[in-house]
DNA sequence: AAAAAATGTGACAACAACGTATCATTTCAG
DNA sequence: CTGAAATGATACGTTGTTGTCACATTTTTT
C-alpha cells in the first residue's frame, strides 16, 4: 500500500521543505493563530499547493505543530538535567531554556479552545517531570508547600508567555528576561 | 441629521437588547475569539439581523466591547480605593475585585494582534493608577524596587488570567483563587 | 543527459461568514 | 386600542478560505 505511493528514492529537498513549512507555520501561528494556509506557505517561501502536499489538512498541520512542540519541549526539559541540583536551580535552568526558545512553546503553554483532550494529556505527560521537581522542592523545603505543584507550573508558564510576548518592546536580552521571570516567580514582589 | 434617524420616543427594550448583545458578545468572545456574529446573536437569544441593527460591523462590536471593558475596569479600580492603605493591601483588593469579574477583562489584560495603538493607549491610561500604586509601594519599602512597576502589573494580569481560566476545572471558590494569586505574586514560591 | 519526483501556476467548486435588504410579525408608548 | 418602532425570518450577493486538480517547470538523482 504505502510502497506504491512512496517514491523509489527519497530526495533531500522534501525533508528540508517539510521542516521549513513546519517552522514557518509554528512562527506564523504564534504570531497570529488565524493565519491562513496561504500565509503559512508564503512565510516559508513556498506555495500553498506544496504546503497541502506536505500536510493534507489544516488540522493535520496543527497536529504536526503540536507534536513538534511537545517533542522539542521534552528534549529541552531533559537537557535541563531535572535531577541535578535543588529545585530552584532546576527551575532557573528551565526558565532560561524555555525563554530562549521564544514563542515556540506558546502552543503548549497556552490553553486554546481547539486543544482536545488528546493533546492536553500528552502535554501534561511532558510537563509531569517538572511537577515532580516542584514536589521534590517542597519536600526538601526549598519551595512553599501551600501552593499546589500544578499551579506553580501554570504560574511559571504564564509568566514565561507574558514576558516573552512583551520582550520585543522592551529591549532586554534573553538572559535579563529569564532572570526577571525567575526573580518574580521565586521571590515574589514583596520587599524582603 | 441625527434627529431624523432617531426615533421620536426611545423604547425600553432597545437598551435592554443592546446591553444583552454586548454582554453576550463579551462572554462569547472571551470563550472563543473566533466566534461568528451568528454565535453572538444566538448567545443573546436574538437574531443576527438585530445584532447588526445595534452594531453595524463586527469591528464596531469589538470596539464597543473594548470600550465597555475599559469603562468597567476603570470603575472597578476606583471602587478599590487606590489611595487607602499600603500598596500590598490595595493589590489584594484589586486582585479580589478583578478575579470576581472573571474573564470579563480578558480583552484588556491580554494582548491580541487586533489591538491597535488607540486601544492600547487607553488601556495603559486605565492601568496607570495601578502602576502608581506599585511605585508608591516601592518608595515606601513594601514592594521590591528591582522590578519595574509595569512588569509587576503585567505579571499580576498574567497570573489573573491563568487562574481564572483554570478555575472551571479546579473547584475552588473565588476568594480562594484570589488568595492564591495574591500569595503567589507577592510572596513568590520560595520557602521562607 | 535522462528519468523521476517535487514544485509553481492557475483554475475550480464548496463552504462559511459578512453585510444588506425585504416583508411579516411582535412589542412598546400614547 | 392604535400607530410607531423594533424584531424575526428569509433571501441574496460578496468575500475569503479551504481543499482539489491538471499541467508546465524546476530540481534531484542516477
Amino acid at each position: 500500500m504505502r510502497s506504491s505511493n512512496q517514491p523509489a528514492v527519497p530526495r533531500i529537498d522534501v525533508e528540508r521543505h517539510h521542516r521549513a513549512l513546519l517552522a514557518a507555520a509554528a512562527d506564523e501561528f504564534a504570531r497570529n493563530p488565524d493565519s491562513s494556509m496561504a500565509d503559512v506557505a508564503q512565510a516559508a517561501n513556498l506555495t500553498r499547493a506544496t504546503l497541502y502536499r506536505h500536510f493534507s489538512n489544516r488540522e493535520t498541520l496543527l497536529k504536526a505543530i503540536q507534536g513538534e512542540a511537545l517533542a522539542r519541549a521534552s528534549e529541552t526539559l531533559t537537557a535541563c538535567r531535572l535531577d541535578e541540583g535543588d529545585a530552584l536551580e532546576i527551575l532557573r535552568r528551565v526558565i532560561g531554556s524555555l525563554g530562549k526558545q521564544g514563542m515556540r512553546f506558546r502552543i503548549i503553554l497556552m490553553r486554546a479552545p481547539d486543544h482536545d483532550a488528546r493533546f492536553l494529556a500528552r502535554r501534561d505527560q511532558v510537563l509531569a517531570p517538572l511537577v515532580e521537581v516542584v514536589k521534590r522542592g517542597q519536600v526538601e523545603g526549598d519551595i512553599r508547600a501551600d501552593l499546589s505543584p500544578e499551579w506553580i507550573i501554570t504560574a511559571m508558564a504564564s509568566l514565561l508567555i507574558s514576558a516573552v510576548r512583551a520582550t520585543p518592546q522592551t529591549k532586554h536580552s534573553e538572559a535579563e528576561v529569564s532572570d526577571l521571570i525567575y526573580r518574580t516567580l521565586v521571590g515574589g514582589i514583596a520587599a524582603n
